[in-house]
Order: structure tokens, then sequence, then C-alpha cells
RNA sequence: CGGGAUGUAGCGUAGCCCGGUAUCGCGCCACAUUUGGGAUGUGGAGGCCGCAGGUUCGAAUCCUGCCAUCCCGACCA
């Protein structure tokens, strides 16, 4: 076990805690609920970013920036919206503060808005009011923007990237001629999410649709992707929605089609948050740390060099400036410690903690040799190599250590996936074997809830391509014609 | 928003019951010896004891109020 980290197995919230502040990913603010990202978690989140921002332009999108701040009438326009935010957001009343006169900085009164602002905690309202005057015709669709945002909800209850009262985000917002094709945007950027969820964060996922009670307040239909943390709880890592005409009639959005026919447009929004950090570190990472897939990790090969004397250090220097000139040639990130002010162990439990995927460690018996140990994150295990072809073999070895981790993390999903058909077995395992819990609903809001409140699981999903088969309902015995997965969730 | 806990050096803490200007560890700085798994020694720097009142000759300690953070619940990405 690292320094100044809990064992997961002991206290698993508090080994997060500890992970996130000791692995240098975040620190708490002096701002409740918020968080300041610090540099080595930030650069995580630029690798997610540029990724996903690659593929949302490869899929036709491009992207905007709408304000910070909605007026507060647009809130009100789409009633479900309203209902689902108007609990959680901050609201701007004033613009000026003043000095009292005993040296205090108050509110203006004075200073009072003619109309409240609300600081955005999704932006449909003010884009929508704005695609009112971009679009009048077919020829105008499909209108396909993103923007990279924060945004801020008013949270009873705050986890670091988990549940931040700011958050970074992305929100993809478009509007379409025909419900079919909103309808297969919506399944576009789901399929977009899993993709790069499973084969770049390497954290497996389950697609499927929320039930109508976990929808997104102003949605038809929402699509999500879920993951099951080592702790068998379950994370929505991000989520589409089907918005039908909703927005487009509280916002009077309409086109003219071939036909020169008046139609409201179709509409959808996906996003994914900062809370995909929270999945990252989850997913993989064990009591010495942060395990970090290659693809996403900031540094993805750390040397270490050993050495008495300088010129050691400086035999060592020239080979690992040839080693770094091939691995760039790779794309491959390497960082050169050199730091005498530390000691090589002290290095190795460091980069152990960050998760770096691979270490090489180089000292005067290994120069002498023309070798060096190559220590791996994810099975913590040393094997020592010739440095000719060195580069290659890191190469290789980076591209098994990205899936052995998505391999452990599937099975460990499929390990904890399991079929129950009785209500006293379902409770049982959430208390003893937690994870996704596949079982007949009857699908009533009603069972869904009383399960909810009884048992604190919920409906995760309704997978897509579930296959069909008749059962009864775990709570009321009534018919059914699939599985839904169960899980308490984050 | 309810319940619980905590606030003392950058971090973690002792002291609080029983009032006398603050303990220890890590980290930091300097020098030396070290360097293949979190080095050792010696010397040193660092404190509005969360904030504001009150009691007292005297408050980290007692009293009142406030603030903040964390944890657990209800609400949510």
């Amino acid at each position: 076990m690292s320094k100044g980290i809990i064992s997961k197995d002991e206290d698993y919230s508090q080994w997060f805690n500890d992970l996130v502040i000791k692995a240098d990913l975040a620190e708490y603010s002096p701002v409740r609920g918020c968080m300041i990202i610090k540099p080595y978690g930030y650069s995580i989140w630029e690798k997610i970013q540029a990724v996903l921002d690659k593929m949302f332009k490869e899929t036709g999108h491009s992207n905007a920036y709408f304000p910070l701040f909605i007026p507060k009438s647009f809130f009100s326009k789409e009633a479900s919206h309203v209902d689902g935010f108007a609990k959680e957001c901050a609201v701007v009343t004033h613009y000026r503060l003043k000095n009292d006169g005993n040296g205090n900085i108050i509110v203006d009164e004075d200073a009072k808005l003619e109309e409240e602002l609300i600081v955005r905690p999704t932006s449909e309202t003010i884009i929508w009011h704005t695609y009112k005057g971009w679009i009048q015709s077919y020829r105008d669709l499909p209108l396909l923007i993103n923007q990279w945002a924060n945004v801020v909800r008013w949270e009873m209850r705050t986890r670091l990237f988990l549940r931040t009262t700011e958050f970074l985000w992305q929100e993809g917002h478009t509007a379409h001629a025909t419900q079919q094709e909103a309808i297969a945007e919506a399944e576009l950027m789901l399929d977009v999410y899993a993709d790069f969820v499973e084969n770049w964060m390497a954290v497996p996922v389950v697609k499927g649709r929320k039930t109508p009670n976990e929808r997104f307040a102003g949605a038809l239909d929402t699509y999500c992707i879920e993951a099951l943390m080592q702790d068998g709880k379950a994370l929505q890592a991000g989520t589409s929605h089907f918005l039908g005409q909703n927005f487009a009639k509280a916002f009077d959005v309409k086109f003219s089609d071939k036909e020169n026919k008046l139609d409201y447009v179709w509409a959808t929004s996906w996003g994914v948050s900062t809370r995909l950090m929270g999945a990252l570190i989850m997913s993989h990472s064990d009591d010495a740390g942060l395990v970090l897939p290659p693809m996403l990790a900031p540094i993805q090969v750390v040397v270490v060099p050993i050495y008495k004397h300088d010129e050691e250090l400086e035999n060592i220097s020239a080979y690992v400036k040839g080693l770094t000139t091939e691995l760039r040639k790779k794309n491959i990130t390497i960082k050169f410690d050199n730091r005498d002010t530390q000691r090589p162990g002290f290095k190795f439990a460091e980069y152990e903690l960050k998760g770096v995927p691979l270490r090489v460690a180089i000292g005067s018996r290994d120069m002498q040799n023309a070798t060096v140990e190559l220590a791996r994150r994810d099975t913590r295990t040393k094997e020592t190599v010739a440095q000719e072809g060195l580069a290659e073999h890191i190469e290789k070895l980076l591209e098994e250590i990205q899936q052995n981790i998505f391999k452990k993390a599937s099975t460990f999903t499929t390990e904890n996936t399991v079929e129950v058909d009785t209500y006293d077995e379902f409770k049982r395992l959430l208390d003893e074997k937690p994870g996704f819990l596949s079982a007949h609903w009857d699908g009533t809001p009603e069972t869904e809830q009383q399960i909810k409140d009884e048992t604190k699981a919920t409906i995760r999903c309704i997978p897509l391509n579930n296959k069909l088969e008749a059962g009864k309902c775990i709570l009321t015995g009534k018919p059914s014609t699939q599985r839904v997965l169960f899980a308490r969730a984050y």
C-alpha cells in the first residue's frame, strides 16, 4: 500500500478521495463543492477532450460557444426542463458591489438586475432560442453543434470529479428535419461515447436506454452508457437524448420542408463531463495508486536513472536521449526524471501513485549489459530487457497494457453482472455482492420507485439489443418481456 | 436540507476535561554522507490555535454567536 492512501477494501470512498488528492489530480477549493483541477489531472482531461473533439468533428459536428448566463425567462419555456433543474440553479441578481462605509464590501442593492440570470446548468434553452434565428429551411438542417463549457448545478452533496457544483463538459445540440434522423443522431453519439470509453479509457460499458423515471428533463428518450466501478456501484458515463420536438415547440423553431410545409425541427443533445475522470480512476486503480490506460496517460513512459557519479548519469542521459527520439517518432510520451533531489525508490513510488503505465530504470549495471529494467504499472511486474529494440518493445507493451486493463475491467463487469429472479436474492446480492443485477421488471414507474425506496437500487438501463424473454417481475410477479439492469449508482 | 464530525505551521496531529503564549511526525531550507524500492545525520526556518464577541490579571483551552470543510442520508451527471 502506498503512503497516505487507505486501502480500497477498507474504505472505498476514502480511497478514491485519497487517490485524487495524492496523485495530484485535483484539490478542494475555498468554494463549497468546487474543486481545483491540478495540472496532472487537467492534462488527462485535455487528452479526453482532444480525442472526443476529433470524433465529434469526424461525425460532422462543429464547435461553438454560448453564454454562461441564461435569462430566467428562457428557462420557464419548457415545463419538464424547469422541473428538472429549477432546484439546483445558481441565480445572478445583482451586477455591482459597493463599500458600505465600514470597510465591508456588500451587494449594491441599487444594482439589481431587471431580469435575473441563471448560471447554466445545461444550455438547451439559450441554444434553442438561438437556433430559432438560424433555421428557416430544410437546407439549414441538420445543424450539428457542440460546445465545451463549464456548467453549475447546486448539488446538495458533492464529490471530487463525480459530482461537483461546477463541472466541465461538452454538450452537443443538434437539429434535424425528421424524427428518424434525430434518433439516429442520438444513437450515433452514444456509439461514439461507447467507443471512446471502451477503447481509450479502457472502461467497459453497457449501452442502453433510461426508463421514463430516469430520463433527462425534457427528453422523449434518453440513451446512456453505464459502467461498473470496482466497488460494484454503477456510474453513468455518458448520455444522449432524443428531445423530440419539445424544445422546438417551446422556442418556436420551425422549418420549411421540400414541399414548403412548416414543421417543428427534431432535436438531440448529448454530453460527457469531468465525471469521466471519476470513472477512469475508479475502474482501474489499486492500493498503490492510479492505473492509467496508456492511451490517456499524460506520461506513458518514465525513465528513472540510477547512478552514483555524474559521469554515469551522463552516459545514461546520452542513451535516454536516443530512446526519447525514437519514442517520439512513435508518438509515445516519455519523461526522463533526472532530478537529483529524489532517490530512485521515491520516484518509483511516485510514478506508481500517478499511474504511469511503464517505468524504465537504468543503472550502471544496465549500461554495462546493454539492458534496462522495465516495470509495468498494471501488473506490477518487472523484467530486464535488452536496450536493442527497446522502442519497439515499449510500443508493443503499451498496447498490451491498454488491452490488459480493458480485459481486467471487462472480466470484473461480467463477473459482477448477475441474473436474479427473486426479490430476496436481489436484496441479498445488493448487500453481499453488489454489481449489475439483471432482473425482470413489470415496466411500471411505481414498481421501479418502490424497489428504489426499499433497496436504493435504480434501473440503470434497459440494454440495447436486449434479448426478449418471458418472465415475472421480481417485485410484483407481473409478466415481463425482458430483463433490465439494476444497480446502486453514483 | 436533516444527522454526525472536524477546524492548531504546507500536510497529519498532541494539548482542551483541570486556563499561564503550543507537542510530535512528515514536508521545507543548509551542509555532509548516500543513490538497483519511499535515505541518514547535524543544524535551521516556519503559528492572528477557523472568525467575532464575552468571562478572566491571563484563553488554543471556559461561554455565546457565526463561518467553513468533510462524512452519512433525502435530491441529482
